[in-house]
RNA sequence: GCGAUCGUAGCUCAGUUGGUUAGAGCGCCGGUUUGUGGUACCGGAGGUCGCGGGUUCAAACCCCGUCGAUCGCCCCA
């Protein structure tokens, strides 16, 4: 913003963030639990690309949803061809485990995560560009599958510290038991169709099941004596489901049932899944209209309408913004110890010796504008445990001097046990920081003393 | 895509019924003697009041448009 430079700042793409400081801290947390739960459960990592052919969207996740006919960045490039943004990600790991022959890694867990964009009305908790995490266990039919995934995810969401928020389980039964409630549900809502709202006539259409979670009140009252899926489950996909649902309260995860828990996409057989926040808790505010923060289920059917060998398989995804929403503040990481070099020949030295406190694996920040005071103003600022003060008199004398911030203590130090190579991390704050502040340390059982 | 609210310094906001050089707190920069932070005191920079147009002698304030954020619907992570 120069006075001399009236040109315009271009600004950034609605629906896109900036994220930095406590948000940015928040975000990288939930992404580093998540890369850590998922090697617990054995999950490999996998990149996809941000682009596929549209066409591996729209025959994945239907031409009718609201993600393919409405929300999508496509556009053609320059060979003429119909590209889109990865709206989510199932459909471009589908596509690649078809066209790669991952099928020698059957049954095959892979997890991964980074931007999707949607062509979306922006509001809190809700962007164009935004961000998940994502797994899937691919080609397994087996109900273990869906626990040892829904497990995963309980776990993801507990460490990062997340309370008040829970998993909803439904299942929409097998294909056949699926189109036998949609077939019960138009013929009971086609008989009241005039009585109901605008939008659930228009759904009546397209997405049936959607009626049963409608919040319009001239929908719901007709809602209650909706025909339940559980009427028409074959003794298959009632087995299946009471086989996920016994597995889960095995793990240890609290789940509910949501009978009217249907997912967007029209790919979803058998469990659906969403973690919710509970009504009225501290993470439900949190999140502003949003509610969703992890949503998934089994997908039998996606890998046929890709070309593919029919394929069983169950993912999840969650939003990186949402799960972020709900952990607590996080500051960003503190030196131990910034250095204060006065002088150009300290400067000089005070280079080589943060070198070194980095290389034994200490975090270390310098302060290198203005004076004396100004830079321990700065290192103050840091957060940081000491000051490690550096001038001619110490460069003579072959000194350090260590001060603790917290108490003001300081001390002077040889600097020969602290620029020792050989000497580790811990030795070397011990050498520093011993006696100041009440820090003690120990060694081999006896206080620490320094060779 | 529909309905509503809002938009003043880096941040949080004040600005009376339209009236002279638009304010505060925090933050930032500098100073209160030479190599020592956190407290205190002093000083300074920084805004064409989101942007464009209109009404008026006069607009941060009124009107229209536009962009953006937020809330609800829709949908979803």
């Amino acid at each position: 913003m120069s006075k001399n430079t009236p040109a315009k700042v271009p600004n950034a793409i609605r629906g896109t963030q900036d994220i930095f400081g406590a948000d940015a801290e928040a975000f990288a947390f939930v992404v580093e639990t998540f890369e850590r739960v998922r090697k617990l459960y054995r999950f490999r990592r996998v990149e996809m690309p941000v682009f596929e052919k549209t066409e591996v969207f729209s025959r994945a996740i239907g031409e009718t949803t609201d993600v393919v006919s409405k929300e999508m960045y496509s556009f053609l490039d320059r060979g003429d061809e119909s590209l889109t943004l990865r709206p989510e990600f199932t459909a471009g790991i589908a596509r690649a485990y078809i066209t790669n022959g991952w099928q020698q890694h059957a049954p095959l867990k892979v997890a991964t995560h980074g931007p999707l964009f949607r062509y979306e009305r922006p509001q809190k908790g809700r962007y164009r560009q935004f961000h998940q995490i994502d797994a899937e266990i691919i080609a397994a039919a087996e109900p273990q599958a869906d626990v040892e995934l829904l497990a995963m995810a309980d776990q993801v969401i507990r460490e990062l510290g997340i309370t008040g928020v829970t998993l909803h389980l439904n299942t929409l039964g097998d294909g056949e038991t699926r189109n036998a409630w949609r077939a019960a549900l138009i013929e009971y809502f086609g008989a009241v169709k005039g009585e109901l709202s605008e939008d659930s006539q228009e759904r009546l259409e397209k997405n049936p099941l959607r009626i049963l979670d409608s919040k319009d009140p001239r929908d719901r009252k007709f809602v209650a004596d909706a025909p339940k899926i559980d009427a028409y489950l074959s003794d298959e996909a009632r087995a299946f489901f009471e086989a996920v649902t016994s597995g889960m309260d095995a793990a240890g995860v609290k789940w509910v049932r949501a009978e009217s828990l249907v997912r967007g996409l029209d790919y979803y057989r058998h469990t659906a899944f969403e973690f919710i926040p509970d009504e009225g808790s501290e993470a439900a505010g949190k999140l502003g209209s949003q509610s969703t923060i992890l949503g998934g289920g089994r997908y039998d059917g996606l890998m046929e309408s890709l070309g593919g060998a029919p394929t069983p398989a169950v993912g999840w995804a969650a939003g990186i913004e949402r799960l972020a929403m709900l952990v607590e503040g996080r500051e960003g990481h503190r030196p131990e110890f910034v250095l204060v070099p006065i002088g150009q020949q300290a400067d000089v030295y005070c280079s080589g010796l943060i070198a070194t406190l980095r290389r034994k694996g200490l975090h270390c920040d310098m302060a290198f504008r203005g004076n004396a005071k100004k830079r321990l103003q700065r290192a103050d600022a840091s957060g940081a445990t000491a000051v490690l003060l550096v001038g001619d008199d110490e460069l003579r004398d072959g000194t350090i001097i260590v001060k603790h911030l917290a108490s003001g203590e300081q001390a002077t130090r040889d600097r020969k046990q602290i620029e020792a190579s050989y000497n580790g991390a811990t030795y070397t704050r011990a050498c520093l920081l011993h006696g100041l502040g009440g820090l003690e340390f120990s060694q081999s059982g006896k206080p620490f003393e320094p060779d």
